[in-house]
DNA sequence: GCAAAAGTGTTAGTTTTACACCCATGG
DNA sequence: CCATGGGTGTAAAACTAACACTTTTGC
């Protein structure tokens, strides 16, 4: 082993999760419960700390996989916050990522012992720390990624209704979206099987059922594209 | 104060900074010959250790200026880097900032002093640790940013021309674009002051110089807009 | 007078947007 | 038979991409 870095101050270094999930209500976000001081009792993303030995992905992928008992999860890494008073126990920088999931396949009990919640966007409280500027940027990432990658689809349950994808864009991007004009978007990209199936939940007539063709998927996110909504 | 994390692992956060820069010769980035091991003599980025009472944000300025004499520069946190061994020496994880720089006003004497030289895009050497990887997201974000904000004028003396522009812009998106429509979508923008003043050093006819207009480009900074090129 | 870069518009093709009616069914 | 959400196409407008000739002037 060679000499180590000598003066060089060492930080705590944390990682947080914003989780985004969908269901019938509209876009949400999960939330925890701090169960200890200082802040106790406020709503926090879902955090840990990064250990010595672990890759900033791998220990968002743990602290998710903890909290909801979720693997295989889209995610992504956002940005770090730094500032020195931002957490008051002690200086941490914070790494946050952001994951996607879909609500229907979460572990509910996982979720109920660890007194996490789900909020729909209008309805998120005060955050502890700068928790509230994370979650705005990640709103606004998701915004982006959403243009150039067809990622809406993790939201989503395997199979789904173009009402359902139509409301999950309508809810990411905040704004009404054309129907007729989605639809003949999403079908130029060529990434969606329309199945023999009708959700006969929604209405009377049923609507047909799509899921996403795995491949033709991937492709579209090796060659960058652009889905102009 | 209160209580400290207890067992929570304390690690070495260093910021890298990926510097562009821009002359008659294209687009070129800084970087500076290590002169301490491991990687002794190898091409590096500039870098340095973020402080225990230090802001990410105002490392990567001071590292910054430390090797360049520049202050009030557009800088952007790109990602932060965690693999464990990608500093033999110690686990580090490090967060990457890019820099736009006007080659004609950095203080060429400090960055002798530090043995840091320009290299265009095309003779980049290779990078200790994962700067390679640092150096091609940097790029990559670069191109995406150009798109969406006028940055590219950081890049620029204050006076320029459109083909000085023009090549700016060929420059980061590595492509040919076609001069006419270049110019028109640069003049409905709406961003650019023609100045009455010629550039004879180009050609004999002489081409007309522009600034930025300061007050409109804020503007459009704060709208989200996107140049298509 | 000629070489070298500057400057300037038009057209065809493509993409985006706006918009309204009939269909199928369960109650 | 009717209320509800499902499904479908077209036309105008905006934008993008391709393309070539004239101007200026130092040598």
């Amino acid at each position: 082993m060679l000499n180590k870095y000598s003066d060089t101050d060492k930080i705590l270094v944390a990682v947080d999760c914003i989780i985004f999930g969908f269901d019938a209500d509209g876009l949400k976000i999960l939330l925890i419960k701090r169960d200890f001081e200082p802040e106790k009792g406020k709503w926090s993303l879902i955090g840990g700390f990064l250990k010595n030995d672990e890759v900033l992905d791998t220990a968002a992928i743990r602290i998710l996989n903890t909290y909801t008992g979720l693997n295989d999860i889209y995610m992504e890494q956002l940005y770090a916050y730094s500032e020195i008073d931002r957490d008051p126990v002690e200086r941490t920088i914070s790494v946050s990522y952001y994951a996607l999931i879909n609500i229907e396949n979460h572990n509910a009990e996982l979720i109920k012992n660890y007194h996490a919640q789900w909020f729909s966007m209008a309805e998120v409280p005060k955050l502890i720390f700068d928790h509230d500027k994370m979650l705005r940027n990640a709103i606004r990432r998701l915004r982006y990624r959403t243009s150039i990658k067809p990622i809406g689809f993790e939201l989503l349950p395997e199979k789904f209704t173009m009402r359902q994808l139509l409301e999950l864009y309508e809810a990411i991007l905040s704004k009404e979206l054309d129907k007729r004009n989605f639809i003949s978007k999403i079908n130029s990209l060529d990434i969606l099987i329309k199945l023999d199936e009708k959700d006969m939940k929604s209405s009377r007539k049923g609507s047909y059922l799509y899921r996403f063709d795995k491949e033709k998927y991937e492709e579209k996110l090796l060659n960058d594209f652009v889905l102009n909504l």
